[in-house]
DNA sequence: GAGGCTACTTACGGTTCGTAACCATCGGGA
DNA sequence: TCCCGATGGTTACGAACCGTAAGTAGCCTC
């Protein structure tokens, strides 16, 4: 329990400042991101080449979330054709090594999840 | 460029597959039930009444979309009242070292995040 | 026989997401 | 002069997802 008050109850408020911020770095493209601009500082349009799947519209709007929080760097460049530097400030690389501990975790286990996927799609529906 | 190989990009899927898991794992509910299994096998409402905010519905299909990839089992008992059980398997278990990271991450920023949202937020909008 | 306990399921409205198109700026070429 | 392209977005719209609240099933108690 002690750990858990730690996690989830902390400190009264029905744990919903830690949820506020879990379910902003574990919604669906911010881990994938922060992982990216771990290489270094980064333009707009390298960042959507770089993330498979993503939009431009979700890059924008979970670039902006991230500068918000305080996790990356804006920098615009007054030049043509413009130029957007995002970068991790020191808060957004301690969020590196629990992400990739997460992401490594995902990777060990996608085979297995998988395969349980499957079995439990065939099994009935 | 390597390590990101082993978190985002890997074997030429695009990234797919980890993507696959790690929205599943990153979702709303995903990581709180995990964390509140952690203390052991638990029945329907306990889960519901220990997670602060999650409700009835999404607490059904977080925990199927749990027991399809083979992270939590569900025994249900043939009794008046119905009850059942929900327990993590290993491979659950297995998830709780880097959970309790992005956690234990999270509630070290969360004053801070806090903090650099209010201020995002009261520079213009 | 009305109501409660438990573990769901369903209906529905609102929010969020993905796709695709559009926009603004300026330099360069015809 | 006019159109094109590059960049970094924004907007419109339909689909998917989420939260709230109510309903369901079976048996027990009052």
């Amino acid at each position: 329990m002690e750990q858990y008050e730690h996690t989830c109850m902390i400190r009264g408020d029905g744990g919903r400042a830690i949820r506020g911020i879990l379910d902003r770095i574990c919604d669906k493209w911010t881990m994938l991101i922060v992982a990216t601009l771990d290489e270094g500082r980064m333009r707009f349009t390298h960042l959507h080449q770089h993330i498979p799947g993503i939009s431009q519209r979700m890059l924008t709007l979970t670039l902006r979330n991230l500068e918000r929080d305080g996790l990356v760097s804006r920098t615009a460049y007054a030049e043509v054709p413009p130029r957007v530097e995002y970068a991790l400030t020191d808060r957004g690389k301690s969020l590196i090594p629990p992400a990739l501990a997460l992401a490594r975790w995902a990777i060990e286990h996608s085979n297995d999840i998988q395969a349980s996927r499957d079995t439990y799609d065939t099994q009935d529906g």
